[in-house]
RNA sequence: GCUGCUGUAGCUCAGUGGUAGAGCGCGUCAUUGGUAAUGACGAGGUCGGGAGUUCAAUCCUCCCCAGCAGCACCA
């Protein structure tokens, strides 16, 4: 016998081999019926799967919402593996987990028929509702992992034979049965059967492809995607949160709002128009008053630097790659030959603006008395990046960066780093943002000792902890080898208006390019010593950070943001004297604003400027002229308020004020 | 860079082996209207670029470019 504990904390003694399942039978009809799962001694587990030990069981139900997804979308996965195979004889299976919203599985298609595509989702989802329908019990078994490696040989599937053979030798291994006819290696759990699954709650979203085991190297398989949830309701209702968040997508917001464009004779660089530049100037007018009153100091440094300075700092040989580089010479003019001789100088473009404040840092002597020096710049680079990899304003070949550098000694990095943290929760408080911070530790391939990286790891953890700001409430996480290849790096990780996140700011503490650049500063001691770099974002970049702007607010940008922040919008034309008056007094106050006197009906003039995402429309009539009023209707409010000029005046200058100066 | 898909008017898209169409937008005219689309008329496209097949290519084939979805990458 052995001692089964529940979470009312009675027990019951029952016989060895005994399923959850069997208990919760025992318990009463209703929780057979609701069970899916356990939970034994915190492991979630199959529901038919015999206890072995005493243990403390917690049954699991569609109630457990994510435990009952997890196990949804990972029984999805194995019916998407197995419709595949079933219409696909031939198709080799390799693994599909679960994922925020479905799951997955990665496939490789028989060889004579090439990789899947879109046009075969409606037959795979058919062949899953299937599966569904025919309740197939799902069986788990334990074999041995030669037994198991043999059956995948035997049955052609190399993927899954080379994956059991690196698990530990001698070690029992759990496969899945769905029915009799289809199996596969599965750590589980899993539900009962294939009916617990509501065959109308998930859908077949996109086929990309994926390479195995994550490795550029490897073949490349079909993923295929997949959308999966306990029931119908959520489907729909995550389907329609997805056009949600379409609809707030920067780009298409972009174009609607005309803010800015990208064409492919300058791929992954953007052209601002003036409604996107104002947005931008607004930013950088804030970021400046920022860091002004925070002790930085602004400079400008070259676009192009010798590609000796990039071979010093590192970057050359790391990062080259991705690096638009110059021939220095003049280009030839004669109509024959190539117009470059090909054995010119190499000058980059610069992909960063560290190497070039270290050149600021060195001009001069530095004494201790100056430290910290913190030199900030809006720093425009170019990378060349991955052609796959670029994405509207979020990954682009041309940027500028709010990027900073802090020179300092060592016993000043904490404290640095803490004001840091003050400033960020400033900025991105202002623009409505919530976040966490994560710190990335050292990666394998890396610059500098283990010393260096333990004592730079320790000051960022120290500082965060010291800003009280390193617990679960700020999501505080430690992230292995994701650090750059010169120092650890926190990470702001911004929650935007729809929940999605956004890692913006960073601050990284870095011993390796002082030395690299030989930096240095005379301490009270008289002798030189190196000091620490703190590199430090907190828009990241200004593209990135817009385009992220632009979908927390959907377009509606708070009205110190919004290019135009008013139109005046007349109902005949005989207001129009009226409402130049008044597009006149509020240009007066610094107000964006634009007159329409054209010759539409108001509910177009409306409608437009509605769409148009401004946030006053001031509508002027006859009545209006003559008492001196405007009539205001605000974005997102159907009503309209009627009040004198000044008034209205008054009330727009408050909302126009950026946050950081009311 | 890899896999798949896409590229037709300013935008969103339809369409065909015999050189193209809609809606919105734009222009002109009429209309002067009170809070989310007034009506009529009109202009606008060598169908992403190049090569090939064909009597004939926007449509078929190949190459290139860009975009989209993922993967890989992201100093």
């Amino acid at each position: 016998m052995i001692r089964v504990t529940l979470p009312d904390g009675s027990a019951r003694e029952v016989a060895r081999g005994t399923t959850p399942a069997d208990i919760a039978a025992a318990i009463g009809p209703g929780l057979a019926k609701a069970a899916i799962a356990a939970r034994v001694d915190g492991e979630l587990r199959d529901i038919m799967r015999p206890m072995e030990a005493d243990a403390e069981l917690a049954l699991v139900t569609s109630r457990d919402e994510t435990d009952a997804l997890e196990l949804a979308r990972h029984d999805f996965a194995h019916i998407l593996a197995e419709a595949v195979q079933a219409l696909f004889p031939g198709t080799q299976i390799t693994f599909g987990p679960s994922t925020d919203d479905g799951f997955y599985y990665d496939v490789m298609a028989p060889a004579k028929r090439g990789p899947f595509t879109m046009d075969d989702l409606p037959a795979i989802e058919e062949q899953m509702r299937a599966i569904i329908r025919a309740d197939k019990p799902l069986r788990r078994e334990v074999m041995a992992r030669d037994a198991l490696i043999a059956t995948w040989q035997n049955a052609g599937e190399s993927f899954k034979a080379e994956w059991a053979a690196e698990l530990p030798e001698g070690e029992e291994l759990s496969v899945y049965w769905s029915g009799n006819d289809w199996m596969d290696m599965c750590r589980g759990p899993h539900l009962a059967s294939t009916g617990k699954l509501d065959a109308a709650a998930f859908k077949l979203t996109r086929v990309a492809g994926a390479y195995w085991r994550g490795d550029q190297n490897n073949p490349q398989l079909s993923r295929i995607y997949g959308t999966g949830w306990l029931n119908k309701k959520q489907l729909d209702a995550h389907l329609l949160r997805l056009e949600e968040a379409a609809k707030r997508d920067h780009r298409r917001l972009g174009q609607d709002m005309d803010l800015f464009h990208l064409q492919q004779e300058a791929h992954g660089s953007v052209f601002w128009h003036p409604n996107g530049y104002l947005i931008w100037r607004e930013l950088e007018g804030y970021m400046r008053r920022a860091i002004d009153g925070a002790g930085y100091k602004e400079v400008k440094t070259p676009q192009v630097m010798d590609a000796r300075q990039w071979e010093q700092s590192g970057h050359w040989g790391k990062y080259r790659a991705n690096m638009f580089v110059i021939p220095d010479e003049v280009p030839n003019v004669d109509d024959e030959g190539p117009v470059i001789s090909g054995d010119a100088d190499w000058m980059a473009l610069k992909p960063m603006n560290c190497p070039a404040h270290v050149l600021i840092f060195r001009q001069g002597i530095k004494s201790y008395r100056d430290l910290p020096l913190r030199i900030y710049e809006n720093g425009c680079c170019h990378r060349n990046e991955p052609h796959g990899a670029l994405h509207g304003l979020m990954r682009v070949r041309q940027f500028t960066q709010d990027d900073a550098h802090i020179f300092c000694r060592e016993d000043q990095i904490v404290e640095e780093v803490q004001a840091f943290c003050a400033l960020a929760d400033r900025v991105y408080k202002e623009f409505g943002f919530t976040y966490s911070i994560k710190l990335a530790l050292r990666p394998d391939q890396r610059f500098g000792s283990d010393a260096d990286w333990d004592k730079a790891e320790n000051e960022l953890r120290d500082a965060v902890v010291r800003a009280g700001l390193a617990t679960a409430e700020f999501g505080w996480e430690e992230l292995p080898g994701e650090g750059a290849f010169y120092a650890p790096k926190l990470e702001w990780h911004l929650t935007d208006a729809i929940g999605r996140t956004w890692q913006v700011g960073t601050i990284q503490s870095d011993r390796v390019l002082p030395q690299r650049l030989d930096a240095s500063y005379v301490g009270e001691d008289g002798a030189r010593h190196r000091p620490v770099m703190l590199h430090r974002a907190i828009f990241g970049s200004y593209e990135r950070f817009i385009g992220i702007l632009i979908e927390h607010y959907a377009g509606r940008f708070p009205v110190w943001l919004a290019p135009v922040q008013a139109v005046v919008a007349t109902i005949t034309s005989e207001a129009d004297g009226y409402a130049h008056d008044v597009t006149a007094k509020l240009k007066a106050a610094g107000i964006r604003v634009e007159a329409d006197t054209r010759n539409e009906k108001i509910n177009y003039k409306v409608r437009e400027h509605s769409v148009a995402k401004v946030p006053h429309l001031l509508v002027v009539g006859m009545r209006e002229a003559e008492e001196g009023k405007v009539a205001i209707r605000s974005l997102g409010s159907d009503g309209q308020r009627i009040m004198t000029l000044d008034e209205a005046i008054a009330m727009l200058s408050h909302e126009a004020t950026p946050p950081d100066l009311r």
